[in-house]
DNA sequence: GCAATGTCGTGAAATTTTCCCGGTGCTCGC
DNA sequence: GCGAGCACCGGGAAAATTTCACGACATTGC
């Protein structure tokens, strides 16, 4: 490896996952991976001292997750190269991360060859999306489902977002410091808006669109 | 690799996890990797002709997931080996994997040590479960947490299931044959029995109890 | 037999959801 | 400045639902 392999920092709470993203891209002459970080706040430690070509970054992470980490790190440096590799065959969590600065969105379920070839286009400046989620894009896109965090207000969204942290309209109307039947109309709105019939509706829309991930559901 | 090595099936639809698996493992003497499936009908006809030692197995998985295909592998042979290694910390997971007859459960946050550990104990004829979730299983003893498969009566079980599929109280009372009210009221004691004050916290319920996965919820 | 339990249904009360309304305050364009 | 539009707050009343109490029936186990 000659001094001018890109570096590459890897992002993933299972260290048996790293093993493997380092086995693909270790066999790639020109690629280096310098470090390796199981959570978000480690990523980004490591990314401030290591300054690495590229990170590839899981989502679904303990402590402040993969979306976040993302953010955190392009808000210290606006030119990171961020290839998000995760399991979530999901055009919500690709939008939410390519808003969040991602440069790249490859699903683990891709190939070795589509991750090696999105490291190197993501190295090259360009952005990445594998087909599977173009895909679902385009299908998200043509089914018109309205995407929660763009037609919902923030007071809405924020409502939502406690009605799904399992709280009852009282609690919620504690923690706002408003009426309990004004968060009932915001229940009912929200429904409304996102054209769902119920809550269970409201909760699979949710976790559809990233908006909820399964480990935010409390384990135990 | 001795002709007497112990013969292994990964099954995993991430092919980079794969190869993590494959890496941490044949670094241990005595091991060999004879085959890889990506899902749970591949699983089940390698095995047939294969007839590995252990099989390494994902949960979540397309097509037939990872229960079922302990379950039918089991089924063919009674006294196969399998070892669960999944991200699911979740004791619900590890309950329904053992009882259809897995023989450990490990999660992959683990340590690759804890995954070597596990994959030479239930060779040697053991039942291997990873610390953390001896810790969940644990707390959901003494959380008295009701399973949701044992408190529940069958037609109620069916009624939950088809609550969280998204369909309406009348659909369902249609696909039962019996009147909307019924499904109302059993509804009303499903909540009541579990314990649960909302649909919100039932679903979460669920998908913490693996009643439902994540890709149940309909990608897209 | 008979007690216990699962299943199905009714009816009526209690609660919630929904819909419509008015009012405030803000921003934007003219 | 000033109206239009929108987010936000909540009241009132109708509509729907949830809940609770109750009865009936079949099945199971002792």
């Amino acid at each position: 490896m000659s001094a001018g392999d890109a570096t590459i920092l890897l992002v993933d709470d299972h260290s048996v996952v790293r093993e493997g993203y380092r086995s693909v891209l270790e066999k790639q002459p020109g690629l280096r991976v310098i470090a390796e970080a199981a959570d978000g706040t480690e990523a980004y430690r490591l990314f401030k001292s290591e300054a690495p070509d590229l990170v590839v970054m899981d989502l679904s992470m303990p402590g402040i997750g993969g979306i976040e980490a993302v953010r955190r790190i392009r808000q210290w440096d606006k030119g990171a190269k961020i290839l998000v590799f995760t399991m979530h065959q999901n055009a919500g969590f690709a939008v939410q991360a390519i808003r969040a600065g991602a440069r790249g969105y490859v699903t683990k379920t891709s190939p070795p060859e589509t991750l090696v070839r999105a490291v190197m286009d993501v190295l090259a400046g360009k952005i990445a999306i594998s087909p599977d989620i173009d895909h679902e894009l385009a299908m998200s896109r043509l089914a018109g489902e309205s995407s929660a965090a763009d037609v919902l207000t923030p007071r809405e969204f924020e409502v939502m977002r406690l009605l799904l942290a399992e709280r009852t309209t009282d609690e919620i109307a504690e923690t706002l410091h408003v009426s309990p039947k004004t968060v009932a109309n915001l229940h009912s709105l929200i429904k409304d808006k996102l054209g769902v019939g119920s809550d269970i509706e409201l909760v699979r829309l949710a976790l559809r669109q990233g908006l909820l991930t399964q480990v935010d559901l409390g384990e135990a």
